[in-house]
DNA sequence: TAGATTGTTAATCGATTAACAATC
DNA sequence: TAGATTGTTAATCGATTAACAATC
């Protein structure tokens, strides 16, 4: 069975981007071959569901042998799409933009910052890093001119999260990365994931001892 | 059943930190009731979903009526342990460390930034935001003297977060927000979880047609 | 009382893991 | 061949959801 006819349990699809960033590292340290068994020494995750996880995209590895490192980073790549280049539209030039922006490992896994957006007069016509501030209103004509990016990062506060998320799905952006603490409205075809590290932190809190 | 004879599932504490940022809002708004259907309405989390977390801490409502949103709200503070000033301990004053430790959500729920550390000569002595930034070598040092913090967010590069890690663990930190995407390796009674954002965009760009 | 909504049980659903035949 | 390790099945485990008696 494949990746069309049964769907993919999203707890998968994180650990195959786990699984990724691991052989890029492996790759780069020129590992040729490597097993289930050291695959669950490299990430915590149990050899059985790591193969689990593979049988769902069909099948990568020989009997008695392994995985070739390089052979399975291209084809997990490939399967992530994360294989060509992705552009992404960052909107918020803030603190936070600027940090998600400079982030060394985007770049390794193909992503790469196509055009920034912030609503501060300041910023607007200047550069985050390499790439250049638009307005916020300009989206759509920016990212129709060349872009054409269907990845969007929300890094902007609460209060204007939603209109942000309104006007990249209006542009054609199909999967949102969120940083706001809220819960977005979008198109029932539209991804969204949300990371919120003051939620992360809560978690943490709860183990602590009292 | 509680708390101590139950075990409460990762997912309903990660709910749990939901929650509480909703309350917070609506109780911002002054709301004074809330029904978990109206729940089910501002978080997308399923109302019988919200009803059995809360089950797992005791009995929150009244039949009929629901919710009282501030007694709601300080009951999941408790629980979660930030009903009171939670000290934390930021290891890297880059970009990223910096987006966080001026995270406007940080000081509602009562998290501080404590101390900062960073490795860099050009920032040590300085402050991050309000915050003292500190030798990495001092950690133990400045947290015996007097803020005694068991969180610890390390936002440094990939190749120093394991002995970072070490550092913070031998401190008496037992709760570790690590945004490096590396495995940690800890103790049994450290709690440990990650956020990576390269991995969630990865996550995403499956979800894009081909 | 009648209507609303909780807390909890039981049913469903889905994910993880162990086991093992197939195969290198 | 013997030893190692895969891919997949079946068993286990755990989480989600529907249903409903209890109760405000």
């Amino acid at each position: 069975m494949n990746q069309q006819t049964q769907k993919v349990p999203v707890p998968t699809l994180e650990r195959m981007a786990r699984y990724l960033a691991c052989l890029l590292d492996l790759d780069a340290k020129s590992v040729e071959t490597i097993s289930s068994a050291d695959m669950e020494r490299y990430t915590d995750v149990n050899a059985a569901q790591f193969r689990k996880d593979l049988s769902y995209f069909g099948e990568f590895g020989r009997p008695g042998i392994g995985y070739s490192v390089p052979e399975l980073t291209r084809r997990i790549s490939k399967i992530l799409k994360v294989d060509r280049e992705q552009p992404v539209l960052l909107v918020g030039a803030g603190n936070l933009g600027s940090a998600l922006a400079g982030y060394p490992s985007l770049s390794r896994e193909h992503f790469r910052i196509a055009a920034v957006f912030d609503n501060n007069p300041a910023k607007i016509g200047h550069k985050l890093w390499d790439v250049d501030i638009y307005d916020i209103s300009k989206i759509a004509e920016v990212n129709a001119r060349s872009i054409d990016a269907r990845l969007a990062i929300i890094a902007v506060p609460s209060a204007a999260a939603q209109q942000v998320a309104d006007a990249v799905v209006k542009c054609g952006v199909t999967a949102i990365l969120n940083f706001a603490p809220v819960t977005l409205r979008v198109p029932r075809e539209v991804t969204v994931r949300n990371v919120d590290f003051v939620q992360e932190l809560a978690v943490l809190s709860f183990h602590l001892a009292p």
